[in-house]
DNA sequence: TCGAAAGATAGAACAGCGTTCGATAGAGTG
DNA sequence: CACTCTATCGAACGCTGTTCTATCTTTCGA
């Protein structure tokens, strides 16, 4: 009848709550004693589910993608395996969007990700689809692995602090920050004035799918243009 | 003519101990400690020069990459503005294929990396000769730089220590990561088993440059198709 | 030539981090 | 009851970035 003194953990609930302290407050918040304080026990006893910070990080990000691919698992049989990898791709991007600190790591193929590779092999497969050369299908879902953790590193970039000092609206920001590049010596930077406009006003999902539509078009033209 | 007690620094010496930090232990290795001892002072004399870590690493980045725009400056003057983005994007592919940890901090427009927004802008400039849209450059170069920064961020993964330890070489290295893909379960993992030997034959530069040039045709295309 | 001010260096300390060690509580089993 | 195995945790270690304060060195005007 004495007071339980001691907490139990496991490893879902560690993992669940490293991902809680990640989407609260970013790769940095996730400390070993945030961890435990949040779990009600003590620092040490992480090291029973976990070997290393770096563990997990990844065990935390293969279980998002885990989630992920769950929740995608009908993308793959549509019509079009273009379109299908578009859809996929996409989906990654929300996520990115939603977690910032997924993308980051999404990419440590460290052996301890299984989904990292499963994702990686469902991209795979609709290549496998197209008209295309084993090399040709390798370098195409490398090249947007590739892209995708560009646009997820850049995403994952905080708002530097003046920002959230001012208390501004993003779309605010966003201007002040185009007036910075209009600035600039316009003959030093010619390109900064010319797309300034744009900038003040673009929308991170418009570019991330302009240039997946660059590569997949890319892609689809190699495989001798099939389907739409 | 008693001997210097104090040593005397200046910042291009700090940023140029630092890089060679950097280069020769990758980037956890650069510590104020570890650099003051290089510089045969103390630890808080460094932060005259610099406010803290992160400007530390912005300025040196923005050092080397102020490097790499010198080196480059002849490109941009060719009769395919396509080609001269490739070339300065190779360059760029070189620069981090050198430098792992350059590519990791390129992309952080922190405001204090001028050198950095001078390329995004030289990157730009090539775009201005084509016949797109400023929405389309604009596109067209941030999808380019997330390429490039997608693929410095594959790179920058330092080897697993298992590869340290076993002393083999990359390319054997290489194929027995890829006999681990053989060895995947074929019902679940169809596309592992369909480019293993592609993957243990693969070079790196091989493999961006078909990302690049994934991206390029689609530029070009969308510029009406000029040029070669 | 002096002295004050400014520029630059550095020792020592602080708080926080990941990690390790050793003790120990609790559950299950004979 | 005692023994064993799993799980938990307090305390410490070494390292980190950073700050505080003292002090040396140079500059420059009076």
């Amino acid at each position: 009848m004495t007071g339980r003194r001691r907490v139990t953990h496991s490893l879902e609930a560690v993992l669940e709550e490293a991902i809680a302290l990640l989407d609260e407050a970013g790769e940095p918040a996730l400390t070993f004693r945030a961890l435990a304080g949040r779990l009600g026990g003590g620092v040490a006893s992480i090291y029973w589910y976990v070997a290393s910070r770096d563990e997990l990080l990844d065990r935390a990000t293969d279980e998002v993608m885990g989630r992920l691919l769950e929740g995608t698992a009908d993308l793959g049989e549509g019509p079009d395996p273009v379109a299908d990898l578009r859809a996929m791709l996409l989906a990654l991007f929300e996520e990115m969007r939603r977690r910032p600190w997924f993308g980051t790591y999404m990419l440590r193929n460290t052996g301890l990700q299984p989904n990292s590779m499963l994702m990686f092999d469902r991209l795979g497969q609709q290549t496998m689809r197209l008209d295309l050369t084993p090399k040709q299908r390798f370098h195409a879902v490398s090249s947007l692995v590739s892209y995708v953790v560009g646009v997820a590193a850049d995403m994952a970039q905080p708002p530097p602090q003046e920002f959230l000092d001012s208390g501004l609206e993003p779309a605010r920001f966003l201007e002040l920050y185009a007036d910075r590049w209009r600035a600039l010596d316009p003959e030093r930077y010619p390109f900064a004035h010319h797309v300034a406009d744009e900038f003040a006003v673009h929308d991170d999902e418009d570019v991330f799918r302009s240039g997946l539509d660059l590569l997949l078009a890319g892609i689809r033209a190699q495989a001798g243009g099939h389907g739409s």
